[in-house]
DNA sequence: AATGAATGAGGCTTCATTCAT
DNA sequence: AATGAATGAAGCCTCATTCAT
């Protein structure tokens, strides 16, 4: 816990990412209303006022959790979808792989929980997230289909809901494990429950090779 | 606006369902958190006193709110399940029409998403949503894929991670429209959306007629 | 407790003393402003409206309980001493059985205790019963030791001190007694400390007779 | 009235001690709950938020206020008692005089009226009060009498009733210089009082030398 | 840069008082 | 006359924010 902190140089330099995995974290457990600002700066091993040297108040610290939490997420996936070659079925499972890799196993995918929850409390918010996340994803997702559609890979069917009932389940576990997972007593595998997820999906997409 | 008061004694037994019905919609709306009770008070018509009258304080009220608005979702679908007669999938989409008429177009549909947001601040009620709500409707599934693996309807696959995929998007559909989904240009036609969930799970879960 | 009500007339005359009753022991045992009205009700066996048919506010409340209740004290006390025939100091020996029969034992016993309590909070009432209570029972005092100096039964010393001392231990007997008396192991028997304290006055109040 | 703030830190330290000064003078003077909390940290020259630096809530105050403004009390007499050298009624006035000077004349000697009002309504504290206070100082006293039974100095009479009439006097007195003296238009002169009460004792107390 | 003592606005809750029945 | 549902002022307490050190 208390480990003798690390040269006082880098403390520095990362005492706003400190700050901004602090309070991932307890934004996420307990919403934003209910988090005291004093608990993100104890988790973040630093007092209260520091915490304003660096944030102008709790609502900029929020949005910062949400704009830097959110950075790693699209680009990253856009540059593996521009390098992929092979079937596009075959991407999706890439995507989704280096998905749950990159982001589902860390705390940032605590992100979307904490979105809905907060949306209509910060729509300046809320409207960047969907329009540099949500939008950004299916509109990468959509080339992906159309290019199976194209090729003759995927059956046609209509692209947007299709995007919505590909995104869903992924969503919905993450925003389970945040929420009442604990109360499960056998907990779901995500590693099962991922690939009969993109089993369902192949069954319903691959045109039927007769 | 100020509608001529009924008989205070009709007024008073009204009284319960005004408030939660008040705290339902801006709970989901905001939050705990960031709900005042005089914003429901004024919502329900009364003043912030009058709640008091009826719930001991602002937990109890959200207890309420889940434990009442609760209670008429799965007793109906179990009585349906049991009267139904025909083909097990024919149930399944039985079951998820009547859910979107009965629940899904209402103000319940809030409540997974609330009860998502809360379940750590709350885990009383949480244990007793996922007892109540997620494990009898789970139950409820349950039975419903083992007559349609035991007649071989559907080809055998894991029924807890199957039970998980049915309902996920379900799900998703509802937080999705009581976050986010304000910032959709084109909004998600929900009767679309379901139809084609259960195309997809069509291909996946029937056994291939040859 | 639950007794059937006498006829509803006498009810009704009876009214304003139940409440009044319910109060003082109220007010007594929990101070003033910790007392609800509420509660004087129920134990008046009436509601909270009732209560205003007969009082204007709670401090028009308050201020009865201290007016009738001490209505009975002084009259008597100086009606005895009136007819009094004997020695000065076997009227006062007089004097305290009397008071400790018909107020001692009663619930008025508590009125001392509630009125040092408010009396910065109610001065009106305050100089009420300073007035009303304190001088004229100072003053009866006051003519029985005048009496005694000067058939030279006492010897002389200063009347208002002696007064003082001649009241404080009664005084101090039923403040006690509604208020650290319960923690006690061996509670203390009024009797043998009144005769004690009359004893010692005795002592030092008479001439001694060589 | 704005002294120039001391440094921050001294500061701190007094901190404690001006609130508790304050709150027991205005539990004394309107009681418990009548005084509210802004008015305490008012007249210790704080606001409001800051008494919660240092006490958990008004409940926690008034215990800290009786807790503190005992401890001074009783050792002190206990020690003085302990060196005493002379005869057993001269320790009596002694420990009188010294009480007096210490206690009698300070704001400490609000605190029997105070712990006589609030008994019921915080039974933990009076609890303390009486054992802490209560029965050390009649244990003490209890000592005394002994002394003075055995030497022969005193007539043998039962030592609980002497105890209790040889305080009574003296609470009454604190008691009402709290309460109703201010509507005393002759105020008692304490020092005559107590002296004449040592008095009244030493006749019924000391044995008669013939 | 960092701290944490101090502040006070604002929310929850109580309860004296009112008033329709 | 009696009730008790309803009100809203006022008090306790929390916590985001400030600021002296």
């Amino acid at each position: 816990m208390n480990a003798p902190h690390p040269s006082r140089k880098r403390r520095k330099e990362a005492r706003p990412a400190e700050f901004l995995a602090a309070a991932l974290g307890l934004f996420v457990e307990k919403g934003y209303s209910a988090t005291r600002l004093e608990e993100i700066a104890l988790r973040a091993g630093a007092s209260k006022g520091t915490l304003y040297l660096y944030f102008k108040n709790k609502e900029a610290l929020f949005q910062a959790v949400i704009q830097e939490g959110v950075l790693p997420i699209v680009a990253e996936s856009e540059a593996l979808a521009a390098r992929h070659e092979g079937s596009s079925f075959a991407l999706l499972e890439h995507l989704l792989d280096n998905w749950w890799m990159r982001i589902g196993t860390t705390d940032f995918a605590g992100i979307p929980k904490l979105m809905i929850a907060e949306a209509s409390n910060f729509p300046e918010v809320a409207r960047f997230y969907y329009e540099n996340v949500i939008l950004r994803t299916r509109a990468l997702l959509a080339r992906v289909l159309e290019r199976g559609f194209a090729s003759g890979e995927f059956r046609r069917m209509d692209a947007e809901t299709c995007i919505d009932l590909l995104i869903a389940p992924i969503l919905m576990l993450v925003i389970w494990r945040h929420s009442l997972a604990v109360y499960q007593s056998q907990p779901t595998d995500p590693r099962q429950y991922l690939s009969m997820h993109m089993n369902l999906l192949r069954q319903g997409l691959l045109t039927p090779q007769v």
